[in-house]
DNA sequence: GGATTGACATACGGAGCGTATGTCATAGGT
DNA sequence: ACCTATGACATACGCTCCGTATGTCAATCC
Protein backbone atom coordinates (compact mmCIF):
# COMPACT_ATOMS: atom_id res chain seq x y z
CA UNK A 1 0.00 0.00 0.00
CA UNK A 2 1.02 4.06 -0.24
CA UNK A 3 2.62 4.67 2.51
CA UNK A 4 0.39 7.89 3.85
CA UNK A 5 1.87 11.55 3.48
CA UNK A 6 3.13 11.89 6.56
CA UNK A 7 4.77 8.75 7.40
CA UNK A 8 7.02 9.18 4.11
CA UNK A 9 7.75 13.17 5.31
CA UNK A 10 8.94 11.75 8.98
CA UNK A 11 10.65 8.76 7.19
CA UNK A 12 12.65 11.33 5.36
CA UNK A 13 13.26 13.56 7.67
CA UNK A 14 14.63 10.63 10.01
CA UNK A 15 17.29 9.98 6.97
CA UNK A 16 18.55 13.06 6.74
CA UNK A 17 18.78 13.51 10.38
CA UNK A 18 20.79 10.40 10.64
CA UNK A 19 22.71 11.07 7.72
CA UNK A 20 23.25 14.09 8.99
CA UNK A 21 24.42 13.05 12.64
CA UNK A 22 26.93 10.63 10.65
CA UNK A 23 28.68 13.66 8.86
CA UNK A 24 29.24 16.03 11.16
CA UNK A 25 30.59 13.88 13.74
CA UNK A 26 32.77 12.65 11.26
CA UNK A 27 33.74 15.75 9.79
CA UNK A 28 32.52 18.44 12.33
CA UNK A 29 29.68 21.48 11.21
CA UNK A 30 32.16 23.44 8.74
CA UNK A 31 33.29 20.55 6.75
CA UNK A 32 30.26 18.65 6.32
CA UNK A 33 28.24 19.61 3.17
CA UNK A 34 24.84 19.99 2.55
CA UNK A 35 24.81 18.10 -0.65
CA UNK A 36 26.33 14.98 1.79
CA UNK A 37 23.72 14.84 3.83
CA UNK A 38 21.72 14.56 0.82
CA UNK A 39 23.41 12.29 -1.23
CA UNK A 40 23.70 9.88 1.60
CA UNK A 41 19.72 10.08 2.13
CA UNK A 42 18.85 9.40 -0.98
CA UNK A 43 17.73 12.62 -1.02
CA UNK A 44 18.42 17.05 -2.24
CA UNK A 45 18.85 19.95 -1.06
CA UNK A 46 15.29 21.01 -1.54
CA UNK A 47 14.52 18.11 1.05
CA UNK A 48 16.29 19.09 3.45
CA UNK A 49 16.00 22.94 3.10
CA UNK A 50 12.33 22.34 3.82
CA UNK A 51 12.38 20.48 6.63
CA UNK A 52 15.27 21.86 8.62
CA UNK A 53 15.16 25.63 7.08
CA UNK A 54 19.15 25.77 7.19
CA UNK A 55 22.46 24.10 8.09
CA UNK A 56 22.20 25.58 11.90
CA UNK A 57 18.31 24.01 12.09
CA UNK A 58 19.62 20.94 10.83
CA UNK A 59 22.53 20.72 13.24
CA UNK A 60 20.32 21.86 16.08
CA UNK A 61 17.92 19.12 15.44
CA UNK A 62 20.79 16.48 15.85
CA UNK A 63 22.40 17.88 19.18
CA UNK A 64 18.34 18.19 20.34
CA UNK A 65 18.54 14.12 19.43
CA UNK A 66 22.29 13.68 21.49
CA UNK A 67 21.34 15.58 24.26
CA UNK A 68 18.05 13.94 24.59
CA UNK A 69 19.44 10.47 24.35
CA UNK A 70 22.51 11.64 27.18
CA UNK A 71 20.05 12.82 29.72
CA UNK A 72 18.16 9.58 29.21
CA UNK A 73 21.71 7.99 30.11
CA UNK A 74 22.52 9.99 32.71
CA UNK A 75 19.21 9.69 34.29
CA UNK A 76 19.17 5.86 34.08
CA UNK A 77 22.79 5.67 35.54
CA UNK A 78 21.78 8.24 38.80
CA UNK A 79 18.30 6.22 39.42
CA UNK A 80 20.36 3.18 39.44
CA UNK A 81 22.65 4.77 41.97
CA UNK A 82 19.88 5.19 44.47
CA UNK A 83 18.49 8.74 45.59
CA UNK A 84 21.27 10.27 47.09
CA UNK A 85 24.87 11.55 47.13
CA UNK A 86 25.88 8.11 45.01
CA UNK A 87 23.43 9.55 42.46
CA UNK A 88 24.91 12.65 41.66
CA UNK A 89 28.20 10.97 41.64
CA UNK A 90 26.81 8.44 39.19
CA UNK A 91 25.69 11.30 36.68
CA UNK A 92 28.74 12.62 36.80
CA UNK A 93 30.44 9.67 35.76
CA UNK A 94 28.09 8.68 33.20
CA UNK A 95 28.71 11.87 31.18
CA UNK A 96 32.25 11.63 31.65
CA UNK A 97 32.19 7.94 29.58
CA UNK A 98 29.60 9.62 27.68
CA UNK A 99 31.48 12.56 26.57
CA UNK A 100 34.00 9.97 25.46
CA UNK A 101 32.27 8.68 22.69
CA UNK A 102 33.34 11.23 19.17
CA UNK A 103 30.39 11.69 18.51
CA UNK A 104 29.39 13.72 21.56
CA UNK A 105 32.88 15.46 21.51
CA UNK A 106 32.56 16.59 18.05
CA UNK A 107 28.96 17.80 17.72
CA UNK A 108 27.74 18.49 21.72
CA UNK A 109 30.84 19.54 22.98
CA UNK A 110 33.35 21.61 20.63
CA UNK A 111 30.46 22.49 17.46
CA UNK A 112 27.40 23.06 19.70
CA UNK A 113 28.63 26.05 21.58
CA UNK A 114 30.13 27.34 18.72
CA UNK A 115 27.35 27.01 16.86
CA UNK A 116 24.19 27.56 18.85
CA UNK A 117 25.80 29.40 21.54
CA UNK A 118 25.62 28.57 25.13
CA UNK A 119 24.09 25.66 26.00
CA UNK A 120 21.52 27.03 28.31
CA UNK A 121 20.49 28.89 25.52
CA UNK A 122 20.08 25.69 22.94
CA UNK A 123 16.15 24.86 22.02
CA UNK A 124 16.49 21.92 24.30
CA UNK A 125 17.39 24.06 26.63
CA UNK A 126 19.77 21.21 27.21
CA UNK A 127 17.99 17.66 28.51
CA UNK A 128 21.65 17.61 30.19
CA UNK A 129 21.86 20.37 32.23
CA UNK A 130 18.30 20.31 33.58
CA UNK A 131 18.52 16.94 34.78
CA UNK A 132 21.50 17.50 36.84
CA UNK A 133 19.84 20.55 37.73
CA UNK A 134 16.85 18.54 39.25
CA UNK A 135 19.03 16.07 41.18
CA UNK A 136 21.13 18.62 42.77
CA UNK A 137 17.77 20.67 43.59
CA UNK A 138 16.43 17.16 44.84
CA UNK A 139 19.94 17.11 47.09
CA UNK A 140 20.37 20.33 48.53
CA UNK A 141 16.06 19.91 49.42
CA UNK A 142 17.03 17.27 51.51
CA UNK A 143 20.20 18.67 53.49
CA UNK A 144 22.97 16.37 51.47
CA UNK A 145 24.53 19.12 49.69
CA UNK A 146 25.54 22.96 51.24
CA UNK A 147 22.51 25.16 50.39
CA UNK A 148 24.25 26.19 47.48
CA UNK A 149 22.68 28.42 44.05
CA UNK A 150 21.95 24.93 42.39
CA UNK A 151 21.74 26.56 39.25
CA UNK A 152 25.31 27.55 39.25
CA UNK A 153 26.02 24.28 41.08
CA UNK A 154 24.53 21.85 38.42
CA UNK A 155 25.99 24.12 35.74
CA UNK A 156 29.31 23.78 37.42
CA UNK A 157 29.39 20.27 37.85
CA UNK A 158 28.84 19.58 33.94
CA UNK A 159 31.23 21.90 33.05
CA UNK A 160 33.50 19.83 35.45
CA UNK A 161 32.54 16.66 34.41
CA UNK A 162 32.69 17.54 30.38
CA UNK A 163 36.06 18.89 30.69
CA UNK A 164 37.36 16.08 32.69
CA UNK A 165 35.91 14.08 29.62
CA UNK A 166 37.42 16.56 27.12
CA UNK A 167 40.55 16.00 28.89
CA UNK A 168 40.54 11.93 29.31
CA UNK A 169 39.49 11.84 25.50
CA UNK A 170 42.56 13.72 24.15
CA UNK A 171 45.57 11.33 25.75
CA UNK A 172 47.13 8.54 23.82
CA UNK A 173 45.63 6.25 25.95
CA UNK A 174 42.06 7.45 27.36
CA UNK A 175 41.63 4.80 29.87
CA UNK A 176 44.69 5.71 32.24
CA UNK A 177 43.26 8.69 32.47
CA UNK A 178 39.64 7.92 33.30
CA UNK A 179 40.14 7.00 36.68
CA UNK A 180 41.95 10.19 37.86
CA UNK A 181 39.76 12.42 36.15
CA UNK A 182 36.55 10.60 37.99
CA UNK A 183 38.38 10.39 41.26
CA UNK A 184 38.97 14.55 40.62
CA UNK A 185 35.48 14.53 39.96
CA UNK A 186 34.26 12.94 43.14
CA UNK A 187 36.43 15.17 44.99
CA UNK A 188 35.14 18.31 43.51
CA UNK A 189 31.90 17.74 43.92
CA UNK A 190 32.42 16.66 47.44
CA UNK A 191 33.12 20.54 48.39
CA UNK A 192 29.27 20.77 47.73
CA UNK A 193 28.72 18.05 50.64
CA UNK A 194 27.17 19.63 53.71
CA UNK A 195 28.84 17.02 56.00
CA UNK A 196 32.33 15.91 55.21
CA UNK A 197 33.04 12.64 53.74
CA UNK A 198 35.07 13.21 50.73
CA UNK A 199 37.98 11.30 52.32
CA UNK A 200 35.95 7.99 52.81
CA UNK A 201 35.74 5.41 49.77
CA UNK A 202 33.32 6.21 46.80
CA UNK B 1 64.07 57.56 6.71
CA UNK B 2 62.67 54.28 5.33
CA UNK B 3 61.45 51.65 7.99
CA UNK B 4 63.56 48.75 7.86
CA UNK B 5 62.36 45.04 6.32
CA UNK B 6 61.21 43.42 9.15
CA UNK B 7 59.77 46.67 10.46
CA UNK B 8 57.14 46.88 8.42
CA UNK B 9 56.75 43.23 7.98
CA UNK B 10 55.54 43.05 11.98
CA UNK B 11 53.89 46.13 11.80
CA UNK B 12 52.00 44.61 9.05
CA UNK B 13 51.17 41.22 11.07
CA UNK B 14 49.98 43.02 14.31
CA UNK B 15 47.89 45.45 12.10
CA UNK B 16 45.83 42.15 10.56
CA UNK B 17 46.14 40.60 14.00
CA UNK B 18 44.43 43.18 15.44
CA UNK B 19 41.93 43.53 12.61
CA UNK B 20 41.46 40.04 12.76
CA UNK B 21 40.88 40.00 16.80
CA UNK B 22 37.93 42.46 16.44
CA UNK B 23 36.41 40.37 13.71
CA UNK B 24 36.28 37.43 15.01
CA UNK B 25 35.25 38.68 18.26
CA UNK B 26 32.50 40.62 16.56
CA UNK B 27 31.51 37.89 14.04
CA UNK B 28 32.99 34.50 15.19
CA UNK B 29 35.12 32.72 13.48
CA UNK B 30 32.32 31.59 11.00
CA UNK B 31 31.19 35.13 9.55
CA UNK B 32 34.46 36.81 9.53
CA UNK B 33 35.61 37.32 6.06
CA UNK B 34 39.24 36.86 5.43
CA UNK B 35 38.38 40.11 2.99
CA UNK B 36 36.92 42.26 5.75
CA UNK B 37 40.55 42.10 7.69
CA UNK B 38 42.51 42.89 4.79
CA UNK B 39 40.29 45.80 4.31
CA UNK B 40 40.10 46.93 7.79
CA UNK B 41 44.45 46.35 8.03
CA UNK B 42 44.45 48.10 4.82
CA UNK B 43 46.46 45.00 3.16
CA UNK B 44 45.45 42.14 0.81
CA UNK B 45 44.83 38.62 0.87
CA UNK B 46 48.39 38.25 -0.29
CA UNK B 47 49.76 39.78 3.07
CA UNK B 48 47.52 37.22 5.37
CA UNK B 49 48.16 34.26 3.53
CA UNK B 50 51.91 34.92 3.57
CA UNK B 51 51.70 35.88 7.26
CA UNK B 52 49.47 33.40 8.50
CA UNK B 53 49.12 30.37 5.98
CA UNK B 54 45.64 30.18 6.16
CA UNK B 55 42.44 30.94 8.16
CA UNK B 56 42.80 28.62 11.15
CA UNK B 57 46.79 30.12 11.73
CA UNK B 58 45.43 33.45 11.84
CA UNK B 59 42.71 32.57 14.19
CA UNK B 60 45.39 30.25 16.07
CA UNK B 61 47.63 33.53 16.30
CA UNK B 62 44.68 35.51 17.79
CA UNK B 63 43.48 32.87 20.35
CA UNK B 64 47.43 32.35 21.44
CA UNK B 65 47.40 36.30 21.62
CA UNK B 66 44.56 36.45 23.75
CA UNK B 67 45.64 33.24 26.17
CA UNK B 68 48.75 34.79 27.03
CA UNK B 69 46.97 37.82 28.34
CA UNK B 70 44.73 35.26 30.26
CA UNK B 71 47.44 33.61 31.64
CA UNK B 72 49.76 36.86 33.03
CA UNK B 73 46.39 38.49 34.32
CA UNK B 74 45.41 35.18 36.30
CA UNK B 75 48.87 34.65 37.30
CA UNK B 76 49.10 38.33 38.86
CA UNK B 77 45.60 37.89 40.43
CA UNK B 78 46.79 34.63 42.21
CA UNK B 79 50.01 36.26 43.30
CA UNK B 80 48.49 39.11 44.79
CA UNK B 81 46.66 36.91 47.24
CA UNK B 82 49.20 34.58 48.61
CA UNK B 83 50.77 31.71 47.66
CA UNK B 84 48.41 29.16 49.50
CA UNK B 85 45.09 28.31 49.01
CA UNK B 86 43.78 31.95 48.38
CA UNK B 87 45.64 32.19 45.38
CA UNK B 88 44.44 29.20 43.31
CA UNK B 89 40.43 30.89 44.22
CA UNK B 90 41.83 34.15 43.00
CA UNK B 91 42.82 32.50 39.78
CA UNK B 92 39.67 30.67 39.44
CA UNK B 93 37.61 34.29 40.22
CA UNK B 94 40.13 35.68 37.80
CA UNK B 95 39.49 33.42 35.27
CA UNK B 96 35.40 33.48 35.77
CA UNK B 97 35.55 37.41 35.59
CA UNK B 98 37.80 37.35 32.53
CA UNK B 99 35.35 35.25 30.31
CA UNK B 100 32.48 37.70 31.61
CA UNK B 101 34.53 40.00 28.69
CA UNK B 102 32.70 38.73 25.08
CA UNK B 103 35.45 38.68 23.08
CA UNK B 104 37.08 35.60 25.63
CA UNK B 105 33.92 34.35 25.47
CA UNK B 106 33.68 34.36 21.64
CA UNK B 107 37.35 33.67 20.38
CA UNK B 108 38.60 31.34 23.16
CA UNK B 109 35.33 29.79 25.07
CA UNK B 110 33.32 28.92 21.68
CA UNK B 111 34.91 29.47 18.56
CA UNK B 112 38.58 28.02 19.81
CA UNK B 113 37.82 24.48 20.86
CA UNK B 114 35.66 23.93 17.55
CA UNK B 115 38.40 25.17 15.51
CA UNK B 116 41.60 24.20 17.30
CA UNK B 117 40.16 21.44 19.43
CA UNK B 118 40.79 20.36 22.70
CA UNK B 119 42.30 23.38 24.55
CA UNK B 120 45.31 20.98 25.78
CA UNK B 121 45.91 20.31 22.26
CA UNK B 122 46.67 24.28 21.37
CA UNK B 123 50.01 25.48 19.62
CA UNK B 124 49.87 27.69 22.82
CA UNK B 125 49.11 24.65 25.15
CA UNK B 126 46.75 26.85 26.89
CA UNK B 127 48.52 29.05 28.87
CA UNK B 128 45.79 29.43 31.19
CA UNK B 129 46.43 25.38 31.71
CA UNK B 130 49.03 25.92 32.23
CA UNK B 131 49.25 28.37 35.18
CA UNK B 132 46.87 26.82 37.04
CA UNK B 133 48.84 23.45 36.84
CA UNK B 134 51.70 25.21 38.24
CA UNK B 135 49.35 26.36 41.02
CA UNK B 136 48.10 22.99 41.63
CA UNK B 137 51.40 21.28 41.76
CA UNK B 138 52.36 23.88 44.12
CA UNK B 139 49.69 23.23 46.63
CA UNK B 140 49.45 19.45 46.21
CA UNK B 141 53.39 19.62 47.44
CA UNK B 142 52.45 21.70 50.09
CA UNK B 143 50.05 19.19 51.38
CA UNK B 144 47.77 21.93 51.26
CA UNK B 145 45.57 19.65 48.69
CA UNK B 146 44.93 15.92 48.82
CA UNK B 147 47.02 13.94 46.76
CA UNK B 148 44.95 14.21 43.52
CA UNK B 149 46.53 13.78 40.16
CA UNK B 150 47.69 17.68 39.57
CA UNK B 151 46.80 17.90 35.20
CA UNK B 152 43.32 16.03 36.12
CA UNK B 153 42.53 18.41 39.35
CA UNK B 154 43.63 21.91 36.93
CA UNK B 155 41.91 20.76 33.79
CA UNK B 156 38.46 20.60 35.72
CA UNK B 157 39.09 23.79 37.98
CA UNK B 158 39.57 25.34 34.59
CA UNK B 159 36.46 24.04 33.18
CA UNK B 160 34.30 24.56 35.91
CA UNK B 161 35.75 28.44 35.88
CA UNK B 162 35.29 28.46 32.71
CA UNK B 163 31.67 26.97 32.50
CA UNK B 164 30.43 29.24 34.89
CA UNK B 165 32.14 32.01 33.01
CA UNK B 166 29.89 31.18 30.56
CA UNK B 167 26.51 30.92 32.52
CA UNK B 168 27.32 34.18 34.04
CA UNK B 169 27.46 36.01 31.15
CA UNK B 170 24.18 34.27 29.55
CA UNK B 171 22.05 35.90 31.97
CA UNK B 172 19.97 38.71 31.43
CA UNK B 173 21.70 40.49 34.63
CA UNK B 174 25.04 39.03 34.92
CA UNK B 175 26.40 40.78 38.03
CA UNK B 176 23.38 39.31 39.88
CA UNK B 177 24.82 35.89 39.33
CA UNK B 178 28.60 36.25 39.39
CA UNK B 179 28.69 36.40 42.94
CA UNK B 180 26.86 32.92 42.96
CA UNK B 181 28.84 31.70 40.60
CA UNK B 182 32.00 32.39 42.19
CA UNK B 183 30.83 30.80 45.62
CA UNK B 184 29.75 27.69 43.72
CA UNK B 185 33.41 27.79 42.30
CA UNK B 186 35.12 27.92 45.91
CA UNK B 187 32.59 25.32 47.65
CA UNK B 188 34.06 23.10 44.51
CA UNK B 189 37.41 24.05 44.52
CA UNK B 190 37.58 23.21 48.84
CA UNK B 191 36.56 19.79 47.43
CA UNK B 192 40.10 19.03 46.75
CA UNK B 193 41.25 21.07 50.28
CA UNK B 194 43.35 18.28 52.66
CA UNK B 195 41.72 19.45 55.69
CA UNK B 196 38.09 20.70 55.08
CA UNK B 197 37.56 24.89 55.82
CA UNK B 198 35.16 24.97 53.10
CA UNK B 199 32.44 26.15 55.70
CA UNK B 200 34.99 28.73 57.10
CA UNK B 201 34.15 31.89 55.43
CA UNK B 202 36.33 33.23 51.76
C1' DG C 1 75.21 48.18 -9.00
C1' DG C 2 73.09 44.10 -10.56
C1' DA C 3 71.00 39.80 -9.03
C1' DT C 4 68.20 37.59 -5.79
C1' DT C 5 65.13 37.06 -2.23
C1' DG C 6 60.85 37.61 -0.23
C1' DA C 7 56.90 40.46 1.18
C1' DC C 8 52.85 41.55 -0.82
C1' DA C 9 49.22 42.36 -4.79
C1' DT C 10 46.11 40.40 -8.21
C1' DA C 11 43.43 37.15 -10.67
C1' DC C 12 41.29 32.80 -10.82
C1' DG C 13 39.07 28.35 -9.74
C1' DG C 14 36.21 25.74 -6.98
C1' DA C 15 33.15 24.69 -3.28
C1' DG C 16 29.24 25.44 -0.69
C1' DC C 17 25.06 27.80 1.22
C1' DG C 18 20.67 29.66 0.56
C1' DT C 19 16.83 30.87 -2.52
C1' DA C 20 13.73 31.15 -6.31
C1' DT C 21 11.21 28.57 -9.26
C1' DG C 22 9.14 24.37 -11.02
C1' DT C 23 6.68 19.82 -10.56
C1' DC C 24 3.87 16.34 -9.05
C1' DA C 25 1.40 13.53 -5.80
C1' DT C 26 -1.93 13.69 -2.23
C1' DA C 27 -5.68 15.40 0.44
C1' DG C 28 -10.12 17.63 0.55
C1' DG C 29 -14.29 19.63 -1.29
C1' DT C 30 -18.40 19.08 -4.31
C1' DA D 1 -15.28 10.60 -9.36
C1' DC D 2 -13.20 14.97 -10.77
C1' DC D 3 -11.16 19.20 -9.86
C1' DT D 4 -8.56 22.25 -7.15
C1' DA D 5 -5.19 23.47 -3.95
C1' DT D 6 -1.71 22.60 -0.77
C1' DG D 7 2.71 21.31 0.28
C1' DA D 8 6.65 18.12 0.04
C1' DC D 9 10.36 17.86 -2.70
C1' DA D 10 13.47 18.63 -7.08
C1' DT D 11 16.24 21.74 -9.94
C1' DA D 12 18.86 25.66 -11.25
C1' DC D 13 21.08 29.77 -10.10
C1' DG D 14 23.62 33.51 -7.75
C1' DC D 15 26.56 34.93 -4.46
C1' DT D 16 30.09 34.70 -1.08
C1' DC D 17 34.31 33.20 0.30
C1' DC D 18 38.53 30.41 0.83
C1' DG D 19 42.89 29.07 -0.96
C1' DT D 20 46.33 29.17 -4.67
C1' DA D 21 48.95 30.43 -8.62
C1' DT D 22 51.12 34.00 -10.75
C1' DG D 23 52.99 38.61 -11.04
C1' DT D 24 55.57 42.78 -9.17
C1' DC D 25 58.51 45.67 -6.81
C1' DA D 26 61.48 47.09 -3.15
C1' DA D 27 65.15 45.82 0.04
C1' DT D 28 69.21 43.30 0.95
C1' DC D 29 73.51 41.02 -0.32
C1' DC D 30 77.65 40.17 -2.92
Amino acid sequence: MAKSRKETMEENRARLLRAARIAFADKGFADASMDDFTAAAGLTRGALYHSFGDKRGLFAAVVNQIDGEMAARAKTSGARAGSGWDALLSEGAAYIEMALDPEVQRIVLRDGPAVLGDPSMWPSQSACLAETLRTVERLVGAGVLKPVDTEAAARLLSGAALNAALWVAAADSPEARLPKALEAFRLLASGLLAEPRASGRG
